[in-house]
RNA sequence: GGUCAUGUAGUUCAGCUGGUUAGAAUGCCGGCCUGUCACGCCGGAGGUCGCGGGUUCGAAUCCCGUCGUGACCGCCA
């Protein structure tokens, strides 16, 4: 028997116990005299004690244990003469009377702690030894039981877990498919599901009403800090649901999870807005509702004074800091380069100071007179000791940029706690998105939702004005989950594809299945997939996902630690009948 | 594909406008220490400054290229 107790469990009413733990040495402390050893298993940390007074070689033995070996350890439980009221078996210590050596380990190139002196690379190389450390397994096994308590919701809900392939065929619509050629059918691919969408439906098709499933899903693109080209979905379908069904559903699962989980209530239903008006107050169709600071739109009145920045804008719109008046220039400079850096690509920042003594400080001075700045400061509530940030320009380009500026502002003004959760849903998306290079519509969400039933006219008239069955579910400005009610009927599903730009024999190809499919009764049906890795992450209060996937892709979709993806031997090329062309 | 940041002892970092022997902390090794718990004290070893080229009397420092890492834009139905 390797152990009796873990580390983690001993207290001080298990004092004169004779007790065996094994674990790894965390560090070692020697005092001459006498020796105290840390020993760490994935419960906790218990201190072992070896004196020279009582027992000389074996305090000798101890000193030369070094970090991370292994050991079993047999001894009694004692109560300290120093108690270390910082860990919860601080009250004990093993008095031991014999040790085994059960591995060697190498001295570990950083430290196994909380506050680890090791870089991201390093750790990322040594992930076995990363995740010894206690943020990272805190991490994995929040996500354990988060996974357990979906389950333990959807389970009640009569939801049932089936599982989806894997080796499934491609499909050029969405995102890039990986795949991965069939050695028994020379020349022919399959591909990793970007999600397991036809799957589902067709499980609906087959009556199985209400399906989940915690799914691996892929998608060849590149990589953020929380984007991995595989990662994990909670996967959701229903049939005979309309959408309020399933947000009501799905909603009723993210409020169990904050409840068992952080112990977080919601009194009232998550709020709804549309996409329309995200994008008008928040510049955003994630809008992080920590915090106000929507827009004002100013395009009425804010023209016709010379200032030719305003005057040509089709758009002109503003945040209003509270208490921000007394930004300095430095600070007024730092918000400019903020907005004009590329990736945000505005021109510039106009700013209005509602000084505290009623006057009016802006970088329009030239063409706006007192009078005017304070019927603009009212428009947009500001008072005085507030800082107005206007922007201007083609509308779309200025809502988004405006909404980078509001979330820097929330940073700036720390109104983005990690410890305030405000979920809310984001519904009636548009159908379908016009993609200039390729000159055609794609479906924002994707080819099987469906459209709104008053706006399924418009499909032929104007399909950038459609809005459809789509739903995201957003918390602190992270898209959390998203879905739609599906098309169910073959006539609307066609005329989708229509839209889409495929040929019938196209949609057949590709798609046929499905098709084939709902001609033999498919009921009504929607659903959900929420990214389980992004739930975890806000859950952990981690900025990455990559803190709680157990062994992540770094930066260039490569794992680090096994030094993959790798090349394969002729013998395997040539089974798959795969030529590699050397660049 | 693009923008930005970064690469210096095992590790995390410092090293200003180019100037003599590249530092600190931590880890590691050795010594001392009987109540530590980030133990303490003393001593020691440890670096081709990512790589290649250039400018210069002289490069960790400046320039060009390249590779690695990270963040973001494009991309992600």
């Amino acid at each position: 028997m390797y152990r009796t107790h873990t580390c983690g469990e001993l207290r001080i009413t298990d004092t004169g116990k004779k007790v065996t733990l094994s674990g790894w040495i965390l560090r070692s402390r020697d005092l001459g005299g006498m020796t105290f050893l840390d020993l760490r298993d994935r419960y906790g940390v218990t201190q072992l004690v070896f004196n020279m007074e009582s027992n000389a070689a074996l305090c000798t033995e101890a000193r030369k244990l070094g970090r991370e070996f292994v050991i079993q350890a047999e001894g009694q439980v004692a109560e300290r003469s120093n108690k270390n009221p910082k860990m919860p078996t601080g009250d004990i210590e093993i008095q031991v009377a014999r040790f085994t050596i059960l591995n060697y380990s190498l001295t570990p190139p950083f430290t196994i702690e909380d506050e680890s002196d090791g870089g991201d690379e390093l750790r990322m190389k040594y992930r076995y030894l990363d995740l010894r450390r206690n943020p990272l397994k805190n991490n994995l096994l929040l996500r354990h039981r988060m996974a357990y308590e979906a389950r333990h919701y959807f389970n009640l809900q009569h939801f049932i877990e089936v599982e989806t392939p894997v080796l499934i065929k491609s499909t050029p619509e969405g995102a890039r498919d990986f795949v991965v050629p069939s050695r028994v059918n020379p020349g022919q691919f399959y591909a990793l599901p970007q999600s397991p969408q036809t799957f589902k439906q067709l499980l609906m098709v087959a009556g199985y009403d209400r399906y989940m499933q915690i799914v691996k899903c892929f998608r060849d693109e590149d990589l953020r800090a929380d984007r991995q080209p595989e990662f994990t979905q909670i996967d959701c379908e229903m049939s005979f649901v309309h959408q309020e069904d399933v947000l009501e559903m799905f909603e009723g699962m993210i409020k169990h999870l904050f409840k068992a989980i952080k112990v977080v209530e919601f009194g009232e239903v998550f709020p709804r807005m549309t996409y329309a008006e995200a994008m008008e107050k928040y510049g955003n169709d994630k809008p992080d509702i920590r915090f106000g600071m929507e827009f004002i739109e100013l395009t009425g009145i804010a023209k016709g004074k010379g200032f030719s920045v305003l005057d040509t804008a089709n758009y002109i719109g503003c945040i209003v800091a509270s208490g921000c008046s007394e930004y300095t220039r430095k600070q007024l400079d730092e918000l400019t380069e903020f907005v004009k850096k590329p990736q945000i690509g505005a021109k510039g920042l106009i700013y209005i100071r509602c000084n505290t003594d009623g006057t009016f400080k802006s970088s329009m001075d030239k063409f706006y007179t007192p009078d005017d700045l304070q019927g603009l400061a009212k428009a947009a509530g500001a008072v005085a000791g507030d800082l107005m940030l206007i922007m201007a320009g083609e509308k779309m380009t200025t809502l988004r940029a405006l909404g980078e500026l509001r979330l820097e502002m929330g940073n700036r003004l720390n109104l983005r706690s990690k410890n305030i959760f405000k979920p809310l849903w984001v519904v009636d998306f548009p159908l379908l998105e016009w993609d200039r290079e390729t000159k055609r519509f794609y479906a924002m969400h994707h080819p099987f939702t469906s459209p709104k039933t008053g706006d399924i006219p418009l499909l032929d008239t104007d399909p950038a004005g459609v809005r459809a069955n789509a739903y995201d579910c957003v918390i602190n400005g992270v898209e959390i989950g998203g879905g739609s009610i599906r098309i169910h009927e073959e006539g609307l599903q066609k005329k989708m594809f229509q839209v889409l730009g495929f040929t019938d024999d196209e949609a057949e190809r590709q798609f046929g299945f499905l098709m084939q499919a709902f001609r033999y009764g498919a009921p009504p049906h929607g659903g959900i997939a929420f990214g389980f890795d992004r739930l975890v992450s806000l859950f952990a209060g981690e900025d990455s996902i990559r803190d709680v996937i157990a062994f992540p892709k770094n930066n260039a979709a490569r794992d680090v630690m096994a030094d993959c993806p790798s090349e394969i031997s002729d013998v395997q090329l040539k089974e798959l009948s795969i030529r590699v062309q050397k660049s």
